[in-house]
RNA sequence: GCCAGCGUGGCGCAACGGCAGCGCAAUUGAUUUGUAAUCAAUAGGUUACCGGUUCAAAUCCGGUCGCUGGCUCCA
């Protein structure tokens, strides 16, 4: 019998798909213990925990995919039953995860539980009528997860596996998630020659070649041009400081886990016991801004004040969370506090979202924004809270911007609007944040004068525009594939002599460009043009010029673009120019 | 940190108790090419580390370190 489960909803499909699978593991391993099974986005799991010792291993997915295909045969009907919650106890009884979720439920209402088979579960439904309606799912990897997401609690096993109404959905599914990994940065960063992982600093400390370092740099001054002409001024601030100040700052006694503290010897007191100066690397960079600020009297006239920095911080993470550059232990962020008064935070935030928004279409990003209000437990007055609150949303509404409104997860200081983009093959990914902070202007007791010349406590706003300039480095290289445009590409032109007579001429035109700025290699090895450019389109270099006897008596290159191939021979002003023009405005 | 998996020349991989191999890259030589890979030769490895089992260990076992996928956390 055809069953077609195309006029079934994605998340019932994926929720039923997730009793299959649990049915099938029933099954093979009775006395398996199990917890929940939801649909999530792109798919289902189930956490769930073997009797006795046994693991599952990633060779079970196999053959749990085929007892699955064997339930699916079968085309078992999902029966729904009513049962109170005493019976339910007793149904569950070997079931500890499912009898503490029967008793976080209402007394008074009943339950309902779901037969497929063997297995029957604890579960709100709907369900597919019967078994045959998964069709087109795939079992996807092995994990661990902690019971309710609670790393206080035991661990269990989970299967994800994703699931569709259409064989075609799957396969694309399937086909995005290759393209996904052909587009991984860390392999790009490897193939490109961009940076690399030592195991003598681990995961989180990317080294960056020569390659890398140039992209770095060049987004840091495109970026750096941008913020001065809005206003900015530039602070550098130190790496290291005493413990003292982070007990100042409330880092110590909120963030002391996750950083890095040294102790440095002093000498020998008087009674000749060594002494030390206990110090820490910084995991955020604002406590300088506001040791910068408070160096100073400030009057209302001076503000707002933009204080922006490439600071690089250290965050002691988990070893377990560090991810290439997306996720490391250090990094650099493009920083800012502005200090304002009540009468200009209006201003100050639209103006943030003005960069963010002419950063983001540079890169052709997609994004949407989050607003966080006041939490429970906050600090500060109803007033500077609804201040703040308001100017970041008139700020989206005003521009337009498409936002959610998450209500009590701002941090326990300010309000915060999140940006979240969207990357060329649909991903999302959070880089920029707008915070406002009342917590650091009150630690260190910063101030300006009034017109009356009293004293007043400035607003603080705290931004990143890219996040951290590794992990928008590494969303860049996977939004373009690798094929950075020809502004960020480390290497912007090759030169490809066509064969070795041609190599003055090369040098030549390769002076001229170096001298114009043009980052530009000669590729001078004594192999066929045809492998010169292979190599040069696996670099993802956008230009190749190639020179051969025409080109030199013309004084001309031949110009052929990564993307759009040969486009003939142009003048060097011409192609200068044509650089010139991919820059953003 | 926790659970699972994995560590073999610079990179990608093979060998899975019995001489550690292939491709790319590198080096040298030949070749001089018109828009995605010219040919040949050479060099390169205490198989992450420590210990155990065995006549014999890259391979099996234990430990350490590292990495990867997730969980928790987060820019």
């Amino acid at each position: 019998m055809a069953r077609n489960p195309k006029r079934f909803p994605l998340d019932m499909i994926r929720h039923s798909s997730a009793h299959v699978m649990a049915a099938a593991v029933q099954e093979l391993h009775p006395g398996t213990v199990f917890g929940i099974g939801p649909s999530i986005e792109d798919g289902f799991y189930y956490d769930l925990q073997l009797p006795g010792d046994e693991k599952l291993g990633p060779e079970d997915l196999a053959i749990i995919d085929a007892k699955m295909r064997e339930i699916v045969e079968a085309d078992l009907p999902f029966e729904e039953e009513e049962l109170s919650k005493d019976d339910a106890r007793k149904l569950f009884a070997d079931q500890p995860f499912k009898l503490e979720l029967i008793d976080e439920l209402p007394d008074d209402e009943a339950l309902t539980v779901f037969r497929c088979g063997a297995f029957t579960d604890l579960c709100r439904g709907p369900h597919l009528p019967s078994t045959g309606y998964v069709k087109y799912f795939q079992l996807m990897k092995l994990a661990g997860a902690y019971w309710r997401g609670d790393s206080d609690q035991p661990m269990l096993q989970r299967i994800y596996g994703t699931s569709w109404q259409k064989a075609g959905q799957l396969t694309a599914y399937l086909e995005f998630l290759e393209e996904a990994e052909k587009r991984d940065h860390r392999r790009l960063g490897k193939e490109l020659d961009l940076f690399s992982f030592s195991e003598l600093g681990g995961a989180g400390f990317p080294l960056y070649h020569p390659k890398g370092a140039r992209v770095l740099q060049l987004l840091q001054d495109w970026l750096r041009d941008e913020l001065y002409k809005r206003g900015y001024v530039e602070a550098r601030t130190p790496h290291v400081y005493r413990v003292e100040m982070w007990k100042m700052s409330g880092h110590f006694d909120n963030y002391k886990d996750d950083m890095y503290f040294f102790d440095v010897p002093e000498g020998k007191d008087k009674e000749g016991k060594e002494r030390f100066s206990e110090f820490a690397i910084k995991p955020m960079n604002c406590p300088g801004h506001m040791l910068i600020y408070g160096a100073n009297l400030h009057s209302y006239r001076d503000l707002p004040l933009r204080m922006f920095e490439f600071g690089t911080v250290y965050r002691h993470e988990l070893s377990g969370v560090a991810h290439g550059l997306m996720r490391a232990r250090g990094f650099t962020q493009d920083d800012a506090h502005i200090f304002c008064r009540p009468d200009q935070v209006n201003d100050e935030v639209k103006r943030c979202l003005e960069l963010v928004d002419y950063v983001m279409s540079t890169f052709g990003f997609e994004y949407t924004a989050e607003l966080s209000t006041r939490p429970e437990k906050s600090m500060g007055s109803d007033e500077t809270w609804e201040l703040t609150t308001n100017a970041l949303e008139n700020a989206l509404k005003e521009y337009g911007i498409d936002y959610s409104v998450s209500e009590g997860d701002g941090a326990f200081y300010g309000p915060k609007i999140d940006i979240h983009l969207k990357d060329a093959i649909g991903r999302t990914w959070q880089c920029s944040t707008i915070q406002f902070d009342a917590l650091l202007p009150e630690r260190f007791d910063l101030e300006y004068r009034t017109a009356d010349n009293t004293a007043e406590r400035p607003l603080m706003l705290h931004r990143a525009i890219l996040g951290s300039m590794e992990r928008f480095f590494g969303i860049l290289l996977e939004h373009y594939g690798g094929g950075l445009p020809s502004w960020l590409a480390p290497t912007q032109a090759v030169i490809i002599p066509i064969n070795d007579d041609m190599i003055g001429y090369a040098e030549d035109v390769q002076a001229r460009l170096a001298g114009a700025g043009v980052r530009v290699e000669l590729d001078g090895a004594s192999a066929p043009m045809k492998a010169k450019i292979a190599k040069a389109q696996q670099q993802k270099v956008p230009y190749m010029l190639v020179l051969g006897k025409r080109e030199a008596e013309e004084g001309k290159v031949s110009l052929r673009h990564r993307t759009e191939g040969d486009l003939g021979a142009v003048s060097i002003e011409d192609f200068l120019s044509r650089l010139t023009s991919e820059k953003p405005q």
